[in-house]
DNA sequence: GCTCTTTTTTCCGGTCCGGCAAAAATGCTA
DNA sequence: TAGCATTTTTGCCGGACCGGAAAAAAGAGC
């Protein structure tokens, strides 16, 4: 929990760290209290871990960090590393999860009598209109940011680890949604469909804004993945090429 | 290419293990001569390796299972084992990434003039609806094998990889649905996000069927999934459980 | 302060993992 | 068939990974 060492400031503030449930008043702070020194400390060592990996892996490169850097940077042994994670690609992967289950809580969280999609969406707005894919709210869009995110990502073993991430949140969606319409993940489909429908959509923004050349902004982005699938995912007018314009 | 071992006849034929495209006539022979004998045994190690790993996995446990003891099982050097895969999960999920690209291959050899969910139900149907997700064509529906599958999905290793591997097959399918739709995988979102939301929905119909508890019919659950989709997964009436049949 | 539980640490051996260069296999041409 | 170019396989090796086991240290509750 100390990092003093390099990896300084929000060096690689990405892939979705964001703020910590920080939400509502009196409640949440009890519950905090409530929580105990422990899982306290074990919740940080964990954060700290996942951002310093991040940290480290942008600024020195994947190959270039050991766990043994990694432990060492935030004052740990390096078994205690492997107590909270298999290895560098999931602690990496571990700041996607946390995302992505920030979403389905939030969706639980909204009101009960709000339609589903519209809980889903109003979550997914929530969690990144405002932002690119990183920081809470910087007017500096953090430049390379993009760049240091694609460049981690080529790394098989993080992009397997993400998307073993991404599947577990699922799980969390998924009650949340069967909660919402009256279903149950463990024996309907309809959650489990949801949960990986909207997953996939996100994933495919994500992937969409990780690499568009002129980049572009990963709010509409999500919010036209959601409009496509409310649609069926029409496949659009075949271009008005040249002649034929069919149908 | 030996195999000679133990892991006998189809141990573990599962995960999507299947026909190697024995498609048409001529054309298709001549390109597998033209192919050459070094690639044809390529592949076959490259299938040796990997039909081994299942099968020793499910039949040993995964961890009772090294590296050392696939490679001899095909008699191979272990290096060679590494020029193939990163590791023993990997291995595996090659399986899975196999099927999902022959069903990208089928969705792009379906006639043009065909819309692109026809065809990409159609692509489906070939591979998912008659078998369960093993052999080709065995009446018997091979009585362990989907208890054999959920275990060896158990490992956090192989859900990772599984994933990666449906996530790299996307690739293919988004660019077999971008020359069906006149759309650019580079450039568009729509590919992208029509081949992770199909990818998404054939894990949640095989998630399912994996865990069913009376089990059911795996073509059934990815038609219906499709079904869902192509609605634009509209909530279910809640429960007419009691009262208020609200709306 | 004294237990009881949970987490961290030390220690350790087996396995993994990939770079490198030699050797073997294949493809091609004279 | 011999000979050369290309590709694949192999052996060798050192560093990193990985997780079991038990002692030590740090909360939690009384």
């Amino acid at each position: 929990m100390d990092e003093t060492t390099g990896a300084g400031a929000g060096v690689g503030a990405g892939l979705g760290e964001g703020a910590g449930a920080s939400g509502a008043a009196g409640g949440a702070e009890e519950a905090r209290r409530a929580e105990g020194l422990r899982e306290r400390k074990k919740r940080q060592t964990r954060a700290a871990l996942s951002h310093t990996t991040i940290a480290l892996a942008i600024q020195r490169g994947w190959s270039n960090v050991r766990v043994e850097d990694i432990a060492a940077a935030v004052n740990v042994s390096e078994r205690t590393f492997r107590n909270y994670f298999s290895g560098k690609a999931e602690a990496i992967a571990a700041a996607h999860f946390d995302r992505m289950e920030r979403v389905a809580r939030t969706v639980s969280a909204r009101p009960a009598a709000e339609p589903l999609w519209e809980a889903i969406g109003a979550a997914l707005r929530v969690e990144f209109a405002s932002e690119d894919a990183a920081a809470p709210q910087s007017s500096t869009p953090v430049p390379g940011h993009r760049e240091a995110i694609r460049e981690v990502m080529t790394e098989p073993a993080v992009q397997a680890e993400v998307m073993r991430a991404d599947q577990q949140a699922q799980g969390v969606l998924a009650k949340a949604i069967g909660a919402r319409t009256g279903t149950d993940p463990a024996t309907d489909l309809y959650p489990k469909l949801v949960a990986a429908t909207v997953g996939a959509a996100i994933g495919a923004a994500l992937t969409h804004w990780l690499l568009a050349d002129p980049p572009v902004p990963l709010g509409p982005l999500i919010t036209e993945a959601l409009d496509h699938l409310a649609a069926g995912l029409p496949a659009p007018e075949k271009a008005p090429d040249s002649t034929s314009a069919q149908s």
